[in-house]
DNA sequence: CATGAATGAGTCTTCATTCAT
DNA sequence: AATGAATGAAGACTCATTCAT
């Protein structure tokens, strides 16, 4: 006969935390083993550990991995969504203001961490083979571009009353911080927030000179490396 | 019976031919079920079967799986790399012939396919997970755009003389092309060529409007919808 | 405040009383998960389901789900005994009487329904893996037949004088009635308790055509199909 | 790092044992499990110990445990009608040869021994929870109910002529012999197949005095216990 | 070379039991 | 008394790897 070892070790965080506050527990522990281990290496019993509680807890408040594994993602994407639609309201009303909030809110700490991009990847790397994921992802980049674009015809209207492509400037300025964001997940580096964002700043400023001009020189003057 | 002299000898070099061709047939195998499975349901099994060859001889011809899938990333690397070599070398001198020929050659079906997309993306997601992953990738993007940045530092001398931010742009064409790729991957329409290289003939016309100018009104008569 | 004498003492009352009918209601429900699902598929999580209570509350009433079961089996147990000696004692005295009282009892919906049999045969699928459960169901048919025996051996002396195998009767008329239950169990068929009363009749009647071929008789007049 | 213990122990009965003979293998320890632990307790390692090979193969030889399970109740299934196919088949054609071949199959060894029984009883327990498993078990005895109906109705008609309750006699020797079986089942002590016939013999003989009469003597002659 | 049966460590999931509230 | 979150020991199943043929 078995005789379990012993049970008294201190709860970690109490017994009665609510539902949310565990399941917001996991989910967070789940972002950091994606972010450490990925997909083919991020299993129940790590994300377990990673939180500090026991096995079988997962699948009493998710009810499976996939589960767990599809709110980390919901999370994310929410997480996502609310920081640049924050940043945009918060900007001022026009239209080179607003689009520079959301290219930058793209660098903002909140979401463009080592580790919060390391999961986007592993998400995507996962997309064909899960319909879901690609769903979301989609949907992610895609609403992010429709904002993107209305602002961006505001302020071409605004600039010079021109056809002028918005739709492939937003193409290009959405690839723009998404390959950026690439680019940050295959450095070694540590993230130099400063650094992503020159690449923006130029090309803003060759492309709405009038407006961001200012900024490309201060940028030139950082360019001392 | 007599058995012809070439019939002897054709063994010996049958077999060296067989395991090579095995070797690729695995490879493409692997190439096949990362780009429909994902990283974390691609077993040997699969692999095998994708190939039409039984279960054991994957470890075999490879010494295990981790084996098999860093031998297929570096034939991807490869053939990456093979693609744009090619394209900047057979293209005309001038650099910016040489820039878009390095630009273009990325929207070339043999690497730009649902599947190898899929696949980068595959390895893309296990990259901070496997260091070995990573340094390839990140090698492929930086041995590239170093590639690019030489090319830049003649076009921008012969335009207008001064450096003006060529770290930045070659960033920037870089980041653009990996960012449309992502784009490619998450979307489930069919790949259209001609769309995904629209966000990089405008950001070219407007960047280099002397060299690319052209090309862009011509994309302007084509933009219908 | 005053409280009334009564208030003050129901509640001892009631813990009493209730303890009692939550035991009660564990164990019907537990006959009910157990014909429903089986031995191998019920919890202690459906039991608790079914009974409309929470997970943890069968612990607090029974030392273990062994406890549980073995508790729900005495009181099929019981009841199952209850019933046949009340129909004997109920019966007129002569033998005849009581042994047909005997046999009938077994078809009564009390202790013959589809859900009882199942949960029967539930318990007996597990009688070779533990002993328990095995004396128990082996008691059951061993004092039943022992009852029934004592009957038949006044009605064989009655009848004839010779003892005439009361034996081999008894083990006849014990094997057949739980015979039919297990093709009753095993028949998907709404329980058709007429129906299967007619074997025990027809057997009755060849057996001792004395007492019983009137039944006999009786019956070969339903038979019109 | 792990490190495999020694893996060099013979195999118990060579690698190269056919497909049919393993998966007969297995069949076998399954219902010697089933037996000795019942349904609930009856795991794959259970199985995979008792036939003395490993863990994983029952996965590879049969789909899931329940594939497993239901070809281990098939397999009962056709040796059960099998042995009193052949028994009637064997018999005299008289059909009082036929149906006391067809009773006495019952008792036979192969079919009815302790091991057996419990696995029967241990799939009739799971029936009502599995329809699959009442379904095969409901036509096992259907269609040796069909089979002895026949054969009583040949013997009724040679015997008397008048038309004597032939369905009723029939469930009545099904249920008589399922009947013995759940007596054996429960009882603990070592089968006696002398003694579980008796009460078939002797009902045989009070329904069909002229043909089974002699038995019946014989059996009064045995009684001295 | 190639096959595919066999192994066994590892994974997700279930569930009886405990216990703070 | 009752709840239901939490635990952790199994359980079924998977799969990379080995190896006799």
């Amino acid at each position: 006969m078995k005789i379990p070892r012993d049970k008294r070790k201190t709860p970690s965080l109490g017994r009665n935390v609510t539902r949310r506050v565990r399941r917001r527990q996991l989910i967070d522990a789940t972002i950091e083993c994606l972010a450490k281990r990925g997909f083919a290496d991020t299993t129940m019993a790590h994300v377990a550990e990673a939180a500090g509680l026991s096995q079988g807890i997962i699948n009493f408040h998710f009810r499976s991995k996939e589960a767990l594994l599809l709110e980390t993602l919901a999370s994310m994407d929410e997480e996502y969504r609310a920081n640049w639609e924050l940043a945009v309201t918060r900007a001022e009303p026009a239209p080179e203001k607003r689009l520079e909030a959301l290219l930058r809110s793209e660098f903002e700490p909140a979401v463009c961490s080592r580790k919060k991009i390391a999961v986007w990847h592993a998400f995507y790397g996962e997309a064909k083979a899960r319909p879901t994921y690609q769903k979301i992802c989609g949907a992610r980049d895609e609403d992010r571009r429709q904002a993107m674009k209305k602002i961006l015809e505001e302020l071409i209207a605004k600039c010079d009353g021109t056809r002028s492509h918005s739709a492939a400037i937003t193409d290009a300025l959405t690839a723009l911080t998404d390959g950026i964001w690439l680019d940050l997940h295959l450095s070694t580096k540590r993230i130099d927030r400063e650094a992503a964002w020159r690449p923006v700043e130029v090309l803003l400023a060759r492309l709405f000179p009038h407006y961001f001009a200012s900024d490309e020189r201060r940028a030139a003057d950082h360019q001392a490396s």
